[in-house]
DNA sequence: CGACTTTGACCTGCGC
DNA sequence: GCGCAGGTCAAAGTCG
């Protein structure tokens, strides 16, 4: 029997004053819960009549309207971020211009020498105030400074980890590569076997997972052998032996997935279909709330104990879309219970809201950055749109957030969003200032032949372009989508913690062609993704980027979208 | 009544 | 083969 902790339902349900104190406790947490920015909770609580008071759900994406009050707080913001379209100034000059304008008011109406006197005051405090100002700039500059030294540091010894990695990965996989994968690799490197299939063929990813999982080769190798049949029926889960039809569990999901396809061509689509093949892409993150909201509409399914770890497990699938093999997992770190582990398994089979749009594409491009390497985006030729490409040309910062391990009985990319430097303004404005860069992206998605066609997400940010067959829902909203700027800044300024920045940052800017070639599905549904590529991009334009009451994730959200609770005890 | 959460039971994979 | 841990199922309970 399983430890559990005590029973905790009667405190779900019924709500009382101690959760709304957890809510107010909340709220100074290091997420913004408020629920006037119109979180995607709020929709719920308010649309639906949910639970009021009940906050069960942060929101990683929440674009606050709060940034109408957005304000410059440090210098190095203020240097990026009048790219934006943004009118910020610096606030120093504002004082400085208001005390001026005082001085000069103050001159015409009075004449006398106290007047005169209090006026050389009130310059001496303006001038004071405009060199504090000043200095601190300079401080700020110059603490952005080392940390971007830290920074390239940090990357270099990351570059060289990943380099060894691909070195060890090659030395065991090599003899048991897949059929398909020597014929792609053409006695090139390992990388460089997978930068070109990903640039010829998205499907190819599963392919390079191969690497990645250790089990998987020799699965593979098994399936294509002369066994492939018996092991074929023994990892299929035996669905087709009588007693196995019995069995609950991973053989009736596995038979439920052998349904969709029945006949397996070839061993490489076999052993892609095998549920351990699934890459994870694992996102930690600060949060007070005991789930981050994605924007995809979850249903908890199982919650276990796990060992070493005395907050419990939560498992939730997608419920988005009927038979959606996307499940997630939410857990606390044992060793720091403000860290949210949240893990994501499969690929939709439908489209996303522009959240989970956002979520789906920072970590797919995180998956396809460590899949293919940190030097994929200084290739050019095919890679140069290859999503780990766009991924490296947009946040050149971002590769020393995530990880990848090999050891885990999955494939899993850990994006550790929880280490907040020193100087995160500085990060953050790293990240603004490759957020700063669009045109590293705009090509690639102008190019319909693209490996990847336009990032969906990316798509609604593009001026003058209204993303291909965009639904009349979004276009009567008649809300202007904002910027990528404006929206890592809305992020800013709504939560200053940096892990919030940085989600909604990576998130904007992320072209969707790496989501699309990590969700790329070797079933079909790849190519019902693909063909969708518009569709995410209808669905992204369909909701405005601040998911608000007017434009809710989905119309057919059900009702405790909101609600969904993760009763992490601590 | 439908949707959702909770939770005990069950299944599978893995290590010994 | 056994035990453990992870993962999932499904009945029961809850809520609107």
């Amino acid at each position: 029997m399983e430890l559990r902790p005590p029973p905790k339902q009667q405190h779900h349900r019924r709500r009382g004053s101690e959760e709304e104190e957890e809510v107010t406790g909340m709220e100074h947490g290091p997420f913004s819960l408020r629920a006037g920015a119109g979180g995607f909770w709020r929709h719920d609580d308010e649309g639906r009549g949910g639970r009021r008071g009940e906050i069960k759900e942060v929101d990683f994406f929440l674009a606050s309207r709060d940034a109408a009050s957005w304000r410059h707080d440090d210098g190095f913001r203020g240097t990026h971020g009048g790219g934006g379209g943004r009118d910020d100034v610096n606030i120093g000059l504002d004082l400085l211009t208001t005390t001026t304008g005082a001085v000069a008011g103050g001159a015409a109406a009075v004449a006398g020498e106290e007047d005169t006197a209090k006026n050389h005051r009130k310059e001496a405090t303006a001038t004071a105030t405009a060199t504090a100002v000043d200095a601190e700039l300079r401080r700020v500059v110059e603490e952005n400074r080392r940390l971007r030294g830290m920074l390239e540091e940090l990357t270099r010894s990351y570059s060289a980890l990943y380099h060894q990695f691909l070195q060890v990965t090659q030395q065991n996989h090599h003899p048991h590569r897949h059929p398909d994968l020597i014929m792609n690799n053409n006695g090139s490197s390992l990388t460089q076997t997978h930068r070109t299939a990903a640039a010829l063929n998205p499907t190819t990813t599963a392919t390079t997972q191969q690497f990645l999982e250790p089990r998987a080769s020799s699965t593979a190798q098994l399936l294509a052998g002369s066994d492939a049949a018996a092991a074929s029926d023994k990892e299929a889960g035996g669905d087709a032996s009588p007693s196995s039809l019995s069995n609950a569990g991973g053989n009736k999901r596995r038979a439920a997935q052998d349904e969709t396809a029945p006949a397996r061509e070839n061993s490489e689509q076999a052993a892609a279909e095998l549920p351990c093949r699934k890459p994870r892409v694992s996102v930690r993150a600060r949060s007070e709330a005991p789930m981050i909201s994605d924007g995809c509409q979850w249903r908890k399914y199982g919650q276990k104990m796990a060992k070493g770890n005395p907050c419990p497990r939560a498992y939730y699938r997608c419920t988005m879309a009927i038979g959606c093999p996307v499940r997630k997992q939410v857990q606390r770190c044992a060793d720091d219970k403000t860290v949210l582990i949240t893990t994501y398994e499969g690929n939709h089979n439908h489209q996303l809201p522009p959240a989970a749009t956002t979520m789906a594409n920072t970590t797919s491009a995180a998956a396809a950055m460590l899949l293919s390497g940190p030097a994929a985006s200084r290739d050019g030729g095919l890679l140069g749109h290859h999503p780990a490409a766009i991924f490296h040309q947009s946040f050149p910062y971002a590769s020393t957030m995530a990880t990848l391990s090999a050891s885990a009985p999955f494939p899993t990319i850990t994006l550790d969003l929880t280490q907040t430097p020193a100087g995160g303004a500085g990060s953050a404005a790293g990240l603004l200032h490759a957020l700063h860069r669009p045109p590293a992206i705009h090509p690639a998605a102008a190019a319909p032949a693209m490996p990847f066609a336009l990032a969906p997400q990316l798509a609604m940010y593009l001026p003058q372009r209204a993303a291909p067959g965009m639904l009349p829902a979004a276009t009567g909203l008649g809300t202007r989508q904002p910027s990528v700027m404006e929206t890592v800044t809305a992020a800013l300024a709504a939560d200053p913690n940096f892990t919030t920045a940085l989600v909604a940052a990576i998130s904007s800017a992320v072209a969707g062609g790496a989501h699309q070639a990590l969700s790329t599905t070797p079933r079909g549904s790849a190519g019902a993704l693909a063909g969708d590529d518009s569709g995410d991009g209808n669905a992204a334009a369909s909701a405005s980027a601040e998911p608000t009451a007017d434009a809710p994730a989905t119309s057919g959200s059900p009702p405790r979208l909101a609600t969904q609770s993760c009763t992490t005890s601590t």
